[in-house]
Parts: structure tokens; sequence; C-alpha cells
DNA sequence: GTCTATAATAAGATAGAC
DNA sequence: GTCTATCTTATTATAGAC
């Protein structure tokens, strides 16, 4: 007696071979995602690997086939969230714009980005606290990151050419001034919300504090 | 025949019984201090109850007699180091000062303390990775850290009314911008020392990023 | 390439003697 | 109060069939 899968198995043979269950990219972005999920919720050692396949559509065997081990999957959520952000970044453009005009633009877009990319400061927090060891042996990540301060290195010298802003003021420092503040706002949102009894998520609060970043940063370049 | 032990079993026996291993505040202690380096070494997942057992002079069998669980100990190492935070920003005396020179001394305070005090930073870290859940759970340490604000918001206050400084700023905005920098510099400093080459522990790094952090959020304050 | 079952070990916690 | 030995469970990783 003919059954309904019978039938199927007499499907033309010649068709490509995409069976039901093969298909190696959507299974490895599957387990990436899901490694992220669990790595950002968790910490590194705070993730299990079981956990992991249990957020994915396939096994546990398939991440070993992939990442090989935990370690190497975590450099890969590493590598993929630094990835991100530089691809938003390299949108920017200060060039066209006055030096002003650039500086308040790349300060809205830190906080912004960082407010909206939890994830990343997650991770970035995780690897600190394991010293940095992956980015260290990440050339990769390094690379991306060179953008911004390449970007604002330039923006200072067009303004302090114009007059517009001080001399001496290092990129570097800048960065830090500005990200710093935008970083730690979510980094540190639930100890500093539990703590000062503040709700960090109040979207009035976030326009005050995105004005004072940007106040503050536009004060301190003046000549 | 008798041994040199021997005689030492004649010694008084009214003598207070502190025999050569009895010492509660002394071995409790031990243990604390040995969580204190494991868990921020290692995170609250990476730490290891036999690693701190293995730093103490005493046993594991000692950590589970006197803190019940890997975390309850935590939340004691938790406890202790945001307590040695107050004891120094206590001593601050803002109100003696005129405002301006009380904001410079804060703003300095605040970045050597952090700079001084990694563990500090980096049990805020983990903390926070863990959001903020046990932090949650001790009232002790809100209570320790409203100082800091009202002190900062006395000082705001002076200052606007003698017109030395703009009004409508809020303490705890101001706090966060001072703290952000300061946290940032030396909690990221593995990942960004690495990404953008710059030896944050260098003197001369630190007094030119310590001078920017001032100057920024005292001409901030500025009418 | 994929799945189930399992090996090998590590980790939190406790028993029971002294 | 303290120590050694151990129980129990969780965790990373792999074997081997299909």
């Amino acid at each position: 007696m003919k059954t309904v899968d019978d039938s199927l198995a007499d499907a033309p043979v010649e068709a490509p071979r995409k069976t039901r269950k093969h298909n190696p990219e959507k299974t490895r972005d599957d387990i990436l995602q899901a490694a992220v999920a669990e790595f950002v919720a968790q910490g590194l050692s705070g993730a299990r690997v079981d956990a992991i396949a249990e957020r994915t559509q396939t096994s546990k065997r398939m991440l070993y086939y992939y990442f090989n081990s935990k370690e190497q999957l975590y450099i890969q959520v590493l590598e993929k969230l630094y990835g991100d952000i530089r691809t938003t970044e390299s949108s920017l453009d200060l060039d066209v714009l006055a030096p002003e005009e650039a500086i308040g633009r790349l300060v809205e877009f830190t906080f912004d980005h960082h407010d909206r990319n939890v994830d990343f400061v997650r991770i970035v927090c995780i690897e600190n606290i394991h010293n940095g060891a992956n980015v260290k042996q990440s050339p990769t990540i390094r690379a991306l990151s060179q953008h911004v301060l390449q970007a604002l290195g330039d923006t200072l010298q067009r303004g302090e050419r114009d007059g517009v802003f001080r001399a001496g003021v290092q990129a570097v420092d800048l960065h830090m001034l500005i990200s710093s503040f935008c970083f730690y706002r979510v980094s540190n949102r639930h100890t500093f919300s539990e703590i000062f009894q503040v709700d960090l998520e109040d979207e009035a609060v976030k326009a005050r504090q995105k004005a004072m970043i940007r106040e503050a940063v536009m004060r301190y370049l003046l000549p």
C-alpha cells in the first residue's frame, strides 16, 4: 500500500541537492545568531554551549562542526558585533560638513548608536573583563575601528585651521570623551539607575543627556 | 618518655581558648579578601569556589561555613568594594570650597579614585553584566552612594546662586558626565588601548586626560 | 552534514571525623 | 571551628550511525 511519503520519494532525483536539512550557510548563521544572544546575555564564562544549541534550529554537534570550540565561537561573535558598528560608522561623511556641524553630528550619532546597540556595549564589557584577550587575537577588529579616529582627526584639523576650534586637542582623547559618556549610559545602566533612581529609558532624560554631551563637547572645543 | 609536644600540653589551661587554628574574624576576612581577588579577576560566573579556597589559608569547607554559597559570598564582595569608595568620598568636604573649586576638586578626585581602584570598576562591570541583580538585593549599597549626589547638588545650587554656574543642570547628569569618563578609561582600557594603540598607563597621557575632563566639565557649567 | 548518545571532567555543595 | 574526602550535577567535547 502506497503512502504519501512513498510518492514523495518518486520526485525527480536530478533536482539540485537541496534536501530539507542541508543548508550550510543558514545553519552556520543560525548558530552564530544564537551565540550572540547567549554570550551577550550570560557573558563568556556564563554562556553554556547547550544553551546556545537550544536556541538554534540545529544541534550541538553542528556547533562544534562549524566553530570547533566555545572560545572560537565567542571570537566570531566578537568580530560580528564589532563589524556591525563599522558599517554604520562609515556612513557618516563628516568631511562634507562644517567642523562644528560634523562634531555635533558625530556626538549624536554615537549617542544613538550605543543606545540602540546594547549587544555591542555588553560584548565590549565582557571582553574587557577578560582583559581584551580575544580582541588582541583578532587583527580584523583593530582595522575595523580606524575610520572614526581618522575622520575625527581630520575634522579637528579643519576646525583648528578655520579658527572655530582650539588647537592641541588629540583626536583619541576627544573620541574617549564622547564614547565614554555614550557607552557608560548603557553599560552601567543597571547599577546607575538602581543606585541613583533615574529612569534612563525615559525619552525626556535621554534627550536631556544627549543635549548635554553635545554641548559639553562643543564648548570644550571652542578656542 | 616526655616529648616537646607533651611539655606544651602542660601549659596553663585557663588561658583564653586561642588555639593555633581558631581565629574566626581573621579566617572570615581572609576568605573575603581571596574572594575579592577571584571575583574581580574572573567575573561572577568565571570565579571558582575552589580557586577562592586555594587563595586562602583555610579550606573550602570554611567558605561555606561562613558564607553559605558562592552567590552570598559575591554579594559580600560587592558590598565591600562599594563600601570602600564611600569612606574616601565622604572625606571630600565640597561645601567649604568655592563652587568652581569644589567641582574641579571633585573631578580630579573621581579621576584618581577610579584610576587607583580597578577592582571597584571591574566589580561594577561584572554586576552590570548580570543586570544589577545583586545590587538590587542590597539596600546597603544604594544608601552608600547618596552622599556624592547630595554634595554635587548643593554645589551646583551655590554656583548658580552666585552666578558662576548656569541654571538648570541636573546633579545626576553632571555626575554621569564626570563618572563616565573616569570609569570608561579604566573599564575599557584593554579594548581601547589595543584598538587605538594608546598607552593609558602613561603618566603624560593620564595628566592630559585628567585636565581634559576637568576643563570640559568647568566649561559646560559656565553661564 | 546531521543526529543521538555518551565520555571525561569540572564545579558547587556537603558528610562526618576531630 | 576546622579538615579531608566525596556526592551530585552540569558542562565541554566527541564517537559513531545515517
